[in-house]
DNA sequence: TTGAAAGCGCTAACAA
DNA sequence: TTGTTAGCGCTTTCAA
């Protein structure tokens, strides 16, 4: 079935490995291995005519048997949630070009939002990744249990799961929330809605809990803020708004804070579009991320910023990239602080 | 330096290999590779007790390993052009989802928009990936050539390199600028500006080329068609609008074609926002692709709809992932056609 | 249906 | 600085 192999030919055939090259180089398919290696022992002159050979036959060295010995594949994984969302497209863009620039590779996995990650956990492992980067939160404890086992490390990236021992870097969601809950405050806000995101997920949790800690120091009563669902996408909280708001509902409060900016936005569309509603002077409006569409014209949303390059710092940093071998610690929960953005959907506080 | 292997302990150690497995189990290494092999002739008994001590061990198969005797990775690439374009995003969630569902692995790349593919083509033949697709164009025929001959297939997807032996799945660009065409002549419009992506591009030449046939054969002389550079962006459309015809700039025309719907929202901006036009009673306005964003309620734009889910499996298909050893067929350019979208940034045409 | 044995293409001791 | 020699963890003949 095999072929004899043609060495040495100028035949860029179907496969050409290093015993190729060095038989046209007339050196050991070792030196071939050592030419290609950044510092390894080989004279510059036997380099030389390797890459010489090499080129000629057009030698690709294979990856992928060459991570069978050192046990590193160079490459990761990221497991996106809701790519329906801007700011996680955002997350991944930046995590991608940082990944590259390193000649890293990037394996890439969605997992509907919601849903769990360990399927595609498990699909990660056998491709003997060097770390998996996770910005969707359900896992279980033993998928952890198995990633830690066999030594690669996880890190979430905005998302945070109490009790776990796997590490995660997020944005300060409960000062960001303080900050909205301030602005709105300021502003005279004094009847709210939010509209939440996963109800699960910690981000929503706390961003939720810190707005309404903000309020709650104001004297103002719990029952004041209300919450809708919005599945964090765009079109849950247009539904939501309009479900709640539109027609014989509720009263319309005096300012709406989406979990995110898609949600806020799509709150702003269905409050001016549908309900012809000016914003701020009718509601005011504020989000979070900061995604590149809120600051758009139509929106000039007011938000939170979140430091997405310092994020993508801290979580490559706790993917220890440098040391392999090195035993994993549990738990680090890193959290960043998140800016005000000011814009044009809550009034602005007097100056000075 | 290497320690003795603890076989067949419980011990969850730091690699559990096939060997590992087959010791707890009584059997060759080979039975427990066959064990994981769909369809490998072995006793259903003896399958059981394997599948039960690869539970007990937590041995999860190292497809890495296995690649290097298959042949087969298991692994596509995609290499991304323009991520700030939502379009290609979809179609980057939409391709992921699919290969997901079928049990493939997506390594992902990016390049700058116009910057050459030969880089990221390179790494990815590296990881002996079984097909690329390409959402940006620019490669030599060198790299294409050296993928051809490992046997890769490689696809373009809504890309088309002129006189290449790639295949590519597109849209029918030409039909789609002269539907945009149609609807503003129909509409009235005399004057028009074209906001232009890659120049270099096939699908910015091509859109623009159907536009401007469809407007010629209306008699209507070519200078009225004005070209601006928008670099495929929001903020490139949105200046570019500005530069033209803001303060003392030329008259404003009767409608804007942007090359797709991201520019056609940034030129929107610019023209209500900074410059106070009414769209379309001032200008009328149409985009391509029919991305989510352009639907919302601030736009509502008129567009031609790319068919992104024909468009990914005709794609997918070309890439053959059923005949790994079929010879590629070369230069296959699938065209689909695209189908306009009427919404409210041209004045329908009155009815019947 | 099973096991033994020979690789897949590469890296990493070790010796020369 | 080089070549030789074992593997890395798996699949796949080939015999039994």
């Amino acid at each position: 079935m095999t072929m004899p192999k043609e060495r040495g030919t100028r035949r860029a055939g179907t496969h050409v490995t290093s015993v190729d090259v060095a038989a046209l180089a007339g050196v050991s398919q070792a030196a071939v291995s050592r030419a290609f290696t950044p510092g390894a022992p080989i004279a510059a002159e036997t380099r030389r005519r390797i890459l010489d050979a090499a080129r000629k036959l057009s030698y690709v060295p294979n990856s992928i048997a060459s991570s069978l010995t050192t046990r590193r594949t160079n490459m990761f994984a990221v497991i996106l949630g809701n790519m329906n969302n801007p700011f996680y497209v955002k997350l991944f863009k930046i995590l991608l070009e940082r990944l590259q620039s390193q000649g890293r590779q990037l394996l890439t996995f969605t997992v509907e939002p919601g849903a769990n990650s360990d399927d595609a956990l498990m699909r990660v492992l056998r491709y003997q990744v060097d770390g998996i980067i996770l910005t969707s939160a359900q896992l279980s404890t033993r998928m952890t249990a198995l990633c830690h086992d066999r030594g690669i490390p996880i890190v979430l990236l905005n998302r945070y799961i109490p009790g776990s021992d796997v590490s995660g870097v997020r944005c300060d969601n409960i000062g960001g929330g303080r900050l909205i809950a301030k602005a709105f405050l300021q502003a005279g806000a004094r009847h709210f809605a939010v509209i939440k995101g996963d109800p699960r997920g910690s981000t929503s949790q706390d961003r939720l809990r810190g707005f309404a800690e903000q309020i709650l120091e104001e004297g103002i009563a719990r029952r004041n803020i209300l919450e809708l669902e919005g599945q964090s996408i765009y079109e849950g909280a247009r539904l939501a708004v309009l479900r709640a708001f539109q027609g014989k509902g509720q009263p319309v409060p005096d300012a709406v804070f989406g979990i995110n900016d898609t949600m806020a936005m799509g709150a702003m569309d269905a409050l001016r579009g549908e309900m012809g509603l000016r914003v701020p002077e009718d509601v005011m409006v504020a989000g979070f991320d900061d995604i590149d569409e809120g600051a758009h014209w139509p929106y000039r949303l007011t938000t939170v910023r979140q430091p997405i390059e310092a994020m993508i710092d801290e979580a490559l940093a706790l993917l220890q990239p440098d040391a392999p071998g090195r035993p994993i610690e549990p738990g680090i929960d890193r959290t960043i602080p998140g800016e005000l953005i000011w814009r044009d959907t809550i009034p602005r506080p007097k100056h000075g």
